[in-house]
DNA sequence: ACACCCATAGACCACCCTGGTCAACTAAGG
DNA sequence: CCTTAGTTGACCAGGGTGGTCTATGGGTGT
């Protein structure tokens, strides 16, 4: 893909939003490549000289997000943070950067998990599977359990705590749909954000170790 | 729509159930009504027969889940428990029952509330804001929030309850999914649900009263 | 001025699936 | 034997599919 890459980068970047954006919302059978071409402002003829294929553009798409998870994400998560919650807290705010920058990407992988029907070429199953691991390294490894109270289960006291955190992003994101992404305010939910993680950590936590 | 409704209850299950399940799979325009004739084992011109078009049908469905739901959900909770997680403890058996009973009424519902871009006609549409309304009062009316701990918002302790349960709902889906829903170990889940329930006593309601 | 070349657009292709119709058929009842 | 209601699936026009190909620019080198 050669031809491809050797575009002005606003270009590349406009094709690759488009297509992530098709395929995050429909997946890969009813994502329609004459909706790409038409938001991506190219003539149909172009996707398939760039990309040979629907089946390449998607996997091509795969392997350029996994590397922005990993280089632009995985990469700047602070890993010497203990504190679960806190690091949750990290995890969020570096990946609400990286999605600043990248829009789809995050949707993209999303739907992608989801709905893992297709069966990949090795070298991206592999790498799929490398970055699934990453991501659970980063998030549990070096945890300091002992900041949680002595009678609950830790590991069942995560789940509950990850589960939370995507209750509430979940929830934020139908209560902001529809409203353009710039300037809402998005201090003031990062601000209701951190209280629910306060509650959580003066649940969760031994009596005395919640403050910051 | 008297012809569908004069059929054996055993036909108008199966095709119900089929055009649920097409629908909650893929929505309203993607779902087929090839495919529900097919897996309804009816021919294609019975479903125009009994329902005279697509539309029909489907407001036909929403309107039945939406009976069941209110008669046979609503109906059995239990509302003077005033223990939060009791009640949440309650109202997840009495829903496992109904879905026993109807397969694919929830998924349907489900889908249906989370992608409403469809517009209903008036009586529809006032019969599920009427819905909506119940659905909230059965789970906040008569709650009593002084068993919560005094140092944390009551409201959002309901949430972050909601999402765990939610949460583990989930996750439970997929540990399952793929599997025979005949003999699987149900048992087994619902006592790991207690577990998490217990969990969420210790952790949010005042010491002492997290007995059951 | 000409020839070459690649980037580009979009008309076009064969195919598939859609919601809906309809003529033909069956079976029951009088 | 006629009527009537239930039932089927071939059929329809329309629209969308991934992918191709021809025609057109516009540059660059000569």
């Amino acid at each position: 893909m050669e031809k491809f890459e050797n575009l002005e980068m606003d270009k590349q970047q406009k094709i690759l939003e488009s297509a992530m954006k098709e395929f995050a919302e429909k997946g890969f059978e009813q994502a329609s490549t004459n909706r790409i071409v038409k938001e991506a402002g190219i003539g149909k003829g172009m996707l398939f000289y760039y990309f040979n294929s629907k089946r390449d553009l998607y996997e091509y798409l795969l392997a350029y997000c996994m590397d922005i998870v990993v280089n632009e994400y995985f990469q700047l998560v602070d890993t010497s943070e203990a504190d679960f919650i806190e690091r949750l807290r990290h995890t969020a705010e570096v990946k609400m950067e990286v999605q600043a920058k990248h829009k789809y990407v995050f949707n993209f992988m999303g739907t992608f998990m989801l709905k893992k029907e297709e069966d990949l070429p090795a070298h991206l199953q592999k790498r799929y599977e490398e970055l699934y691991r990453l991501g659970n390294a980063l998030l549990y490894e070096g945890i300091d359990t002992s900041l949680f109270r002595n009678d609950i289960d830790t590991e069942k006291a995560f789940k509950l705590i990850r589960w939370s955190i995507e209750g509430y992003q979940n929830e934020l994101l139908v209560r902001l749909e529809g409203q353009k992404m710039t300037e809402i305010d998005l201090d003031v939910y990062w601000q209701e954000f951190y209280e629910y993680l306060d509650i959580l950590k003066k649940s969760f936590y031994k009596e005395g170790e919640s403050g910051r």
